[in-house]
DNA sequence: GCCAAGATGAACCACTCGGTTCAAAACAAC
DNA sequence: GTTGTTTTGAACCGAGTGGTTCATCTTGGC
């Protein structure tokens, strides 16, 4: 609907119908989920013909899966470079955290981000294993949480955190974020607000940093 | 299945043919999506003929909503219990919020729980006003998160917990609680064991109380 | 201008689905 | 037993599905 049909002639031959195939089947599938979505639509959203869908996919699984696999990677590429733009060495900690926080929010509501969470979420059981293509490799913990553990352990060893578990330090501040904003935005469906995002953000990092700031009380190394 | 069933045979008649349309709908529902589930699995699965179905419920979608929105009530009711549960007065408050933390993650948890989450996150597009009926009430806020933050006000006023804003601070407990939990379990897909569980509900409860705690360095009270 | 590769529309197939109809049967209450 | 309400099975309908086939047309590269 959006792409389609110049005024003059629609352009014949092997562009990249691929690209155009798999924004348009992620755009269907993120609106109808699996079962309700038809190829032909997604052909026709594509503005190609469903022969051609199925010479460059094999069936409707594989496109779905492309599809899905191909926006996770995006996701995952840009809230990567969100956290490695955490500078360990900065002056005011507290400041670089919520910028920080603020921008993986950006990335956590973003359009896309809300559609594949819920597709993964919708088509978990059907399709068990795409848990782990959306986390990114094969690992068992989440890849942006564990970069950001690694982030946090540097900033242990320059005295700038208690010490602590990064991994547990990392999973919480992922969780201070992100839980208040989905409830705020109840799951994606109500708009919330730069400001109040940012309000968020800066609420998660006071909370973070009195847990797990250098100053607070006594270490939180594991008593048992 | 869990009503009933004489051993001899099969009761006819009207009995809670109802009751069970819609324990086997939720079931069918959940696992296959809306779009995927079909009235006539449902059916069998509740031991029922299709005509019974449309007789009780006019049609798939009515039927769909009358099973979220009672695995919904049941859920709520529950965690709404275990917040119910936390005494303002307790002696040690670390050992309560911990106890109240491992309930409301049972709670988390559970197959329907899980279930259902998925469910609206899939139709979610398709029924938008499923949200207002899973948070219960036509409240904007989570009424889980209410209740908890009612709690916290006396515990506030008791001295026992540092000034704040107890709906930021209750909306933080239980991103402390469920964000962990949702990623440790990978979506629900994996098992976790009740010792994790307590191991989770303790360090969200320890980083709470050293942001939130009476001891806490300060007064939390917006500085804007 | 030529040609292989790819794209196209349209028809086609077997199948499934939501929903309805109906006559026969099982039930509860009397 | 009789009566009236439900339930049941089975067949049926029309619409839509994933996937295929094929003759025709467009295109890029030479």
């Amino acid at each position: 609907m959006t792409t389609a049909n110049p005024p003059t002639r629609r352009p014949r031959g092997r562009i990249d119908k691929r690209r155009d195939l798999i924004a348009a089947a992620f755009r269907v599938f993120a609106a109808h989920g699996y079962m309700g979505s038809c190829v032909e639509q997604i052909a026709a959203e594509a503005g190609t013909a469903k022969p051609t869908l199925y010479a460059h996919f094999g069936d409707k699984e594989t496109l779905f899966r492309e599809a899905v696999a191909e926006v996770a990677r995006a996701a995952m590429d840009k809230s990567l470079a969100v956290v490695g733009d955490l500078d360990p060495g900065v002056a005011d900690l507290a400041a670089a955290l919520t910028d920080i926080g603020v921008d993986l929010l950006d990335c956590y509501r973003a359009e896309d981000s809300w559609a594949l969470r819920r597709l993964v979420n919708a088509e978990l059981v059907r399709f068990p294993d795409l848990v782990r293509t959306v986390l990114g490799g094969g690992a068992e913990v989440n890849r942006v949480t564990g970069a950001l553990a690694d982030r946090f352990s540097r900033l242990v060893l320059a005295g700038r955190l208690a010490r602590c578990e990064p991994d547990e330090a990392a999973e919480q501040f992922v969780a201070l974020l992100t839980g208040p904003m989905e409830a705020r935005s109840a799951l994606g469906t109500r708009p919330v607000p730069d400001a109040e995002v940012r309000r968020v953000a800066a609420s998660a990092v006071r909370t973070f940093l009195l847990a797990y700031g250098a100053e607070a009380a006594g270490p939180r190394v594991a008593t048992r």
